[in-house]
DNA sequence: CATTGCATGTAACGCGTTACATGATTAT
DNA sequence: ATAATCATGTAACGCGTTACATGCAATG
């Protein structure tokens, strides 16, 4: 249930309307919590019924302009705070490592070599993106850049991992 | 779709039952694709629908044995070399990073000591059951020593940053 | 004889993905 | 005029989670 929490987290700075989140989403929590068109204006429905947003404001072309209410800041703030992060997540590219026995050796380094490699490609691009974010002064800027350093120490995790990986295979 | 993959991985390295396969995921695929009861039997149903797994053996207790089919073998290699691993992982954790704004500088640097104190927890558990992965000498235990690395690796990861961040929280 | 373990299945619900469907406004 | 952009919604499908439901066989 967290996608409700990314959209009232957007809203907490700042109104916007379902159209307007999509390009946020695009721009900011895609590599973290990516979501559809489809769901956000759906997510948006039930958040107005819960009474966590209002519409604050239509224009053109039925445009609706969400603001979140005191109830959904005070939703937000429980759920950072009191709610623990979960998941035990998958990962289809680890579940491969456990049956590289099914393949030829020369055919299991190929794949963990191809995974170092798409590693080092998401490096660049994560690197790519750092100039924009750097010099944002946003609240969502700011917290991003400690995002965003996850996200290369995770690339460069997996591109030596994989390396080494790679060597294991006899 | 790597549930299947993953039921095939499994069985590639011997029959088994639904029973049996649930038990095994705990043991060695839990921390990579969890499963639960009620998938495997509905996954091993449409696995035998579609002639990748048969039922080799009936025992007491309406026991099915599933055995892989030649078919299933020439598709999990298909998968573990041809297909090529997905995702846009999604991250709760990682989402209430960009909102911590909405708490106090202090509440924002418990979150971020919590995740590390987690993170070192995770790193504990997977230590303490690296002497089983350790001492098995089948298929499956020697590419699950290569995950556990990487969970390893990346549990020191989640903790070196998460204390790193919170000192970012001015 | 009672408990534990073996063993299989179904149903309801929510979330995420993809595709479809529609229409108003602005810019060229 | 026409294309691009703005803007909102619905429907179908699959996967994962939780809970429910049932019953046989071995062990003490």
């Amino acid at each position: 249930m967290s996608l409700r929490h990314a959209v009232l987290g957007l809203l907490a700075e700042g109104s916007a309307s379902g159209y307007d989140l999509m390009k946020l989403f695009d721009v900011s929590l895609a590599n973290t919590w990516p979501a559809t068109q489809s769901q956000l204006y759906g997510e948006l429905g039930k958040l107005a019924d819960a009474g966590l947003v209002t519409v604050a404001a239509e224009g053109p072309r039925g445009r609706k302009e969400y603001a979140i209410t005191e109830e959904g800041r005070a939703e937000l703030r429980r759920w950072i705070t009191e709610v623990e992060p979960s998941r035990p997540h998958r990962s289809d590219m680890l579940l491969r490592v456990f049956f590289l026995s099914q393949v030829p050796p020369e055919q299991a380094r190929a794949y963990l070599r191809a995974q170092a490699d798409l590693a080092a490609e998401r490096l660049a691009r994560l690197e790519s993106i750092r100039p924009f974010v750097e010099s944002g002064t946003d609240n969502l800027s700011r917290n991003g850049r400690i995002a965003l350093e996850y996200g290369l120490r995770l690339s460069r995790l997996q591109q030596e991992w994989a390396t080494w990986a790679a060597d294991q295979i006899k």
